[in-house]
DNA sequence: ATACTTACATACCAAATAGTATGTTGTAAA
DNA sequence: TTTACAACATACTATTTGGTATGTAAGTAT
């Protein structure tokens, strides 16, 4: 019988991943520029030893959430639940409902993680930007396949503008998730996802 | 002849707006969290006694930064114009194409001064979320009244319902906007658009 | 002209900030 | 078991932060 790894007090990985998760946390909650290294230390046991041993400075640490993180998030809630569905309209659809939908207006006041950074940080630093603009592209490139998919079993127009449709639908994700920020209100979700709904129809052939 | 007002050294209200001129341009470029008191009055020729006497906090800079100088934005940008078109959902597509589509990649990494502050405040001040939340409420109540003009002298189709299409345009807009950051491509920004004025087109009465 | 108010300037402060220099100890190879 | 390094902890610093206490002079009413 193989001993248990004998729980390590000392590994470099977890650690990383202990920083990544608390500061994904963080700032989520109050943006990037409004959390310090200290807040996000204090949400785990670790200091600042720690810390600059795993990231030689505080920009770092958000340059690796966005790669990592970041991009984590896209595929276990977009790219990857989009391959159980049959039809990928009705997939993201159903996605859409699940993630904001189903919201509280608490909730919906949080925005997304990936929208909250890109709206804060673009114009703040050039590196964060391009990270950001990557995950995007990462995003995009995966509804985008998923629409091919739909378009080879049959359920989406042969003439549908993949890329053109992609784009779309994460622009208007990220917009009315943005939106609600302002306005967490399922009223108003319900208004604007059912004209997002009717479009994404169009994209389907008839029944 | 009346003397010409002796350009006063001091002047509690143009002292103000100067800050708040100052103000809008910092934090359009670099978020308020971003933005130091310090940094702001470089910009002017002002310094401390001045700031503080003028606002308490540097909240309520940003306060009133939202309850008048974006409103003021929102007015003269969109309910303003819009009064001089015929038909809003041309008004409303014209200058779109004006503020946006005209835009270099550049500029459009800026984003739009109410969206930035939309996604990176409502998380982290209430009251700044409320304020930034009646602005958008104000947006969208102008845009409701240019779609109700846009009926009643015939252009818009009777059925249309303008408090959801009135949500649905300044969601849009906002979401193009912030997209836009991430992707600042001319192309993008073309592909988006078009959906955009198919859908507004559904509202007018067919020629 | 005088006095009084207030719009600002100057000089400060305590707290928070990112980052560093220097320890200390777990852990794995030898 | 020893050795050596890597994974942290601790203590510190220089700078920046929002904010204050106090001083000064411009503008205005008398």
């Amino acid at each position: 019988m193989p001993k248990p790894a004998a729980a390590k007090t000392r590994d470099l990985a977890r650690t990383r991943s202990e920083i990544l998760d608390a500061a994904f946390m963080e700032i989520y909650a109050n943006g990037f520029q409004g959390v310090s290294v200290d807040k996000i230390l204090a949400r785990t046991g670790l200091t600042k030893g720690a810390f600059f041993h795993q990231f030689p400075t505080k920009l770092d640490l958000g340059y690796a959430l966005v790669d990592e993180v970041l991009r984590d998030l896209i595929s276990s809630r977009w790219i990857e639940p989009l391959r159980s569905y049959d039809n990928p309209v009705k997939g993201i659809l159903a996605l859409m409902n699940i993630f904001i939908g189903k919201s509280t207006p608490a909730q919906m006041q949080c925005g997304c993680p990936l929208n909250n950074l890109v709206q804060e940080m673009t114009n703040v630093d050039a590196v964060f930007a391009e990270k950001l603009s990557a995950q995007i592209d990462f995003w995009v490139a995966g509804i985008e396949e998923a629409l091919k998919r739909g378009i080879k079993s049959g359920h989406l127009k042969t003439t549908l503008k993949t890329k053109e449709a992609a784009l779309y639908i994460v622009m208007f994700h990220e917009g009315l998730y943005g939106f609600l920020k302002a306005q967490p209100d399922p009223k108003v979700y319900k208004s604007l996802y059912s004209v997002f709904r009717q479009q994404l129809e169009t994209y389907c052939v008839s029944d």
